[in-house]
DNA sequence: CTGAAAGCGCTTACAG
DNA sequence: CTGAAAGCGCTTACAG
């Protein structure tokens, strides 16, 4: 049988509220007798039933995800799937409110993050925005006492929290790895399409395609990154005049959002059908683009496990209690129309 | 605040002792307070908190993995996997216990699991060889109300448990791919390796492995199954051999384990560093040959999720309680040496 | 600075 | 067939 706190207060000789005390480090306790509990724990290898604990504290972690608003329909999943976790949150003793803010704008997420009452809240999880009215905002609720992860995109510059997302430089060579295989020794250039280049992800895979395709295939070069501003309308526009501009074109690199309207541009023309296609996140339409052969590979990032990750991340800091790092990290997962989950 | 079973009680008019009896649907009960209770039950919209009951239990849920013994170093990881978890057990008041029997034998596997004692035991994971006497044993579990899981490799022939692993024709289909548009349009053969064409998973991936190639790639021809039996120096003999009769060879498939012996036999001539290599499972020995260039992917199924996982769905089983699907879905993963987790 | 007693949401003998 | 009381492993006022 495992050692309970009974044991611990009678191997000590104190009582249940001493050993409390001991074990949540509250204050006002001597030293010595915090010394005799302590010997007693390891001497006993007492570890404490987190449960139980929970139980009689009707602790209840009450957790705040920020994600971006608008369109993008990777976020609108990382959203559905929160609301899958709200679902089966009570029996978790978990609360999440979601909070959606303007994508791409710092000043309202720095708002948002600053509303969060640190006397009710333990836990935040953010998709970042980089810049010094967030950082702040970041920096207070750490020392408020609030636990933060970031998100899918990371805010580098504030280093107090866990990051739940994909490498991204890694995910750009793994696209150009794809693409520089899949084309062949053939010469020609490669179009590549970004939502922004404020945006932190998008800048990182580019930096890693580029990386790769520069140093190992030196047939392909790569166009100037066309804005697409993670919106289907734009991307189509966007797309379309860099394909007709470009007859050298034989493969394209999305590595934003917005595929829907690249699939349009790629639909326009059958000719286009021989370009090799790489783009990331997987849905509904990235999925049929596979099926139909229109893209070629999908680079994704599964948004189930990120937010499942975030949140047991969070209750593990909460807790004080140790993360296993091989279930909590994200994979830059490969699909082709054959690996489809 | 979300209703206990006091609360139930009060609203039905009966004891705690009651409601826990129509809760657990235990036997005495007059159907007239059955129905009372279950009224109140759905009136409050009352969900048994698990983990308050697991305490008053008791409860241990006490699995037992059973996994080939020898040197196949996937086989290996799983019970490294399975150390971690055994680590963690005691908290999650989960008690584990790992049989280790010979690889591809049924009569030995059937015996470890007549070997179960259902009365202490309530869960079981197995990586299943197809015989009858397997199916028997298994059935003999399922009678007795002993939960199964499939892990790995799946025994379709008994369909009382849940299967965690991946599709094995997906992930054949997965390297055909990769290999067809890694080689190119040159024509050529391809060398096929397996472990033994007596297991399930290796007969599955080769299909699937062929149906692409036949169907989409008419330049590939595939070459008969070489057999490593899952061992590094039978398989570095037998690539050996196959590679020096057949000089067309353009890619091999490495469908088995023995990945050393593979990387041994790939080492003793420069020229074939040319060839296209894909291999399953992630390793040290994959990884290198990755990094070096040798392999050009790998496809891989996480050890620690499908542990993980098969604890988890044991542990729903057991409880009554829904599994995720999303969360216990196994990956076809594909790295190549820029996604490396 | 420390302890006795009650309670968190369940389950389990035991008694009737 | 049903209920009162004690207990699972913790924490929390409250009293001293």
């Amino acid at each position: 049988m495992r050692p309970t706190v009974h044991d611990v207060a009678e191997a000590a000789g104190v009582s249940l509220a001493t050993v409390d005390r001991v074990l949540n480090r509250r204050a006002g306790v001597r030293s010595t007798t915090v010394a005799k509990v302590e010997a007693a724990i390891s001497r006993l290898g007492y570890v404490r039933d987190i449960s139980a604990a929970n139980l009689a504290k009707q602790r209840i972690y009450r957790l705040v995800f920020i994600i971006p608003d608008g369109s993008n329909s990777f976020m609108r999943r990382l959203e559905n799937e929160l609301e899958q976790v709200k679902l089966r949150s009570a029996l978790n003793r978990t609360d999440i409110t979601v909070l959606k803010v303007p994508a791409f704008d710092g000043a309202a997420l720095a708002r948002a993050l600053e509303s969060i009452d640190s006397k009710t809240i333990s836990g935040v999880a953010v998709v970042a925005t980089e810049s010094p009215m967030v950082r702040e905002a970041l920096a207070r609720l750490h020392r408020e006492n609030v636990h933060v992860v970031t998100l899918v995109s990371d805010a580098p510059a504030f280093k107090r929290g866990d990051y739940v997302g994909v490498n991204n430089v890694a995910a750009g060579r793994t696209a150009a790895t794809l693409m520089g295989r899949f084309v062949g020794r053939r010469p020609g250039k490669l179009a590549l399409v970004a939502g922004s280049m404020l945006v932190r992800d998008h800048v990182e895979r580019r930096m890693g395609f580029e990386q790769v395709i520069t140093a190992e295939f030196p047939n392909l070069t790569c166009l100037p990154v066309v804005e697409g501003r993670d919106d289907a309308a734009t991307a189509r526009e966007a797309v379309a005049a860099c394909l007709s501009r470009e007859p050298e074109i034989v493969g394209l690199y999305n590595m934003g959002a917005g595929n829907r309207g690249l699939i349009d541009a790629l639909s326009a023309d059958r000719a286009y059908a021989e370009l090799t296609v790489i783009a990331h996140e997987l849905s509904d339409h990235s999925r049929r683009a596979l099926r139909d052969g229109l893209f070629d590979a999908v680079i994704n990032q599964d948004a189930g496990h990120e937010v499942r990750s975030a949140v047991r991340i969070l209750q593990a800091r909460i807790d004080g209690t140790a993360v296993i790092d091989g279930q909590e990290s994200i994979r830059i997962e490969i699909y082709l129309r054959d690996n489809l989950p």
